[in-house]
DNA sequence: CGAACGTCGATTGCATACAGTATCCCGAGA
DNA sequence: TCTCGGGATACTGTATGCAATCGACGTTCG
């Protein structure tokens, strides 16, 4: 899950940190930290995965990853491990790691779950949102339209992924908002090579979803946010070729 | 190993299994394996938080636990990541692995998702439940209600997590399951001191949640459920004490 | 007397070593 | 030719060792 900061500004008994007066009022621009090993080895699998360097089946050896990676095995494991926990890899006793095969009955099951949730979301933060949220939805919204007029899939890409993100965000609801993103994630994975198409509806789609959250119409923006998912589902069931089994 | 870093061997699994034929038909009984150590380790931890051995908050120093559960401290540690990812413990980097302490407003967002994901679940239970699913629930039902008037408290916090275990299993989607499996978890950890006078009640919207399902009903069964989550949630407002902050 | 500094112990993070087990290859027998 | 072992191999699972880091305590200086 996500390394969030834990807010924990208090350090029990032994406050020893009394505010200084010099340095009280500056940011917490604190130094920057080494990455753990096991994070970084993370990210370079889940990135790896992801762009289907390593396919789906694939039995991955601890040896070698952590060879090409110039790692110990240690570090390794951990991240299968975390890998596993979020359905990118399969951890079979005593035979190790596989890329998880998406089936088109999961991917279909991880979209009814996301639109649940987006769906959630998306009348939460109708219901929070304030004018500086908004503005700040259009911002995001024009730069995904800008790289949809670029032809920019991979800019696309993230402007989705960020203005999705961006609205978990307005429901306040922490919790949620890093369940959608788990989900999310692997959705993308899953749906990467279907999302041209759709991405011009896609973005239509959003504006109107900003207009009622900007609107506070928390039943429309549900009803759209609603919409917006399940046509990505039909999109995801109409794809060209069913590349699966 | 690999000399050059060029692209990871194929490992693909080589299908040598042949059907034999003599044993097609029967049911894969297959011998009993010894669970790894991190998964009894993980199991002996979540069960030591769950009943407050371990405090929230509470510092776990791997060496401590690994002799405590006499295995060495690997195993520990690969429990612990999981533990992190599933919420149960924080790791702080370099410091290591604290109990997590949940706090009114966490509790409240685990709520309102679990709300959220067992509403979409009992709709799709009502949606799909057979005949025999149905006897199965008011088996359950029953299961419970004995527990009830037993005033047998560790079987009520059972009973109540399989028949809502169960209905998730009949919405045949298994992503939505183990979501459901890992928020559930949690909110019962920070709801059992609340869950007594909350049992009663309980068990009876149970009834009617049932009722729905077997008549198909997915419209009243998706009703009663955000009720039945909803009410948990007020109930969980007005509880006694305060005990956080 | 208070605050800053240096040292020490404790604990994590990573690497390596060892043992158990599943898989694979190959040869013998039906 | 096909099936059934035997043995070697490769990989995982677990344990241990070592260095880096953090927190705490005691000391010294203003």
């Amino acid at each position: 899950m996500s390394q969030t900061v834990s807010p924990l500004p208090e350090r029990g008994p032994t406050g020893r940190r009394t505010a200084k007066g010099s340095l009280s009022g500056n940011s917490p621009q604190r130094v920057e930290r080494p990455a753990p090993l096991r994070q970084v080895v993370y990210d370079a699998l889940a990135e790896l995965i992801i762009n289907r360097t390593l396919e789906p089946g694939q039995h991955l050896v601890e040896a070698d990853l952590a060879e090409y990676l110039g790692v110990s095995r240690q570090p390794v494991r951990e991240a299968l491990q975390r890998l596993q926990s979020e359905g990118w890899v399969d951890l079979r006793p005593a035979q190790g790691a596989f890329v998880h095969m998406p089936t088109d009955e999961e991917a279909d099951q991880l979209l009814g779950v996301r639109a649940v949730l987006e769906t959630h979301s998306a009348r939460l933060a109708a219901s929070t949102a304030t004018e500086e949220h908004v503005a700040r939805l259009w911002e995001l919204q024009n730069a995904g339209v800008a790289a949809l007029e670029a032809d920019d899939s991979e800019g696309l890409v993230t402007a989705n992924a960020e203005l999705h993100s961006y609205i978990t965000e307005l429901t306040g609801n922490a919790v949620l908002a890093e369940l959608i993103a788990l989900v999310d994630r692997r959705v993308r994975w899953y749906y990467t090579p279907i999302a041209r198409p759709r991405a011009h509806d896609s973005w239509h789609e959003h504006a109107e979803l900003i207009e009622a959250i900007a609107a506070k119409d928390t039943a429309t923006a549900e009803k759209i946010m609603a919409q917006h998912t399940e046509r990505t589902r039909q999109a995801f069931h109409e794809r060209p070729e069913a590349t699966q089994e």
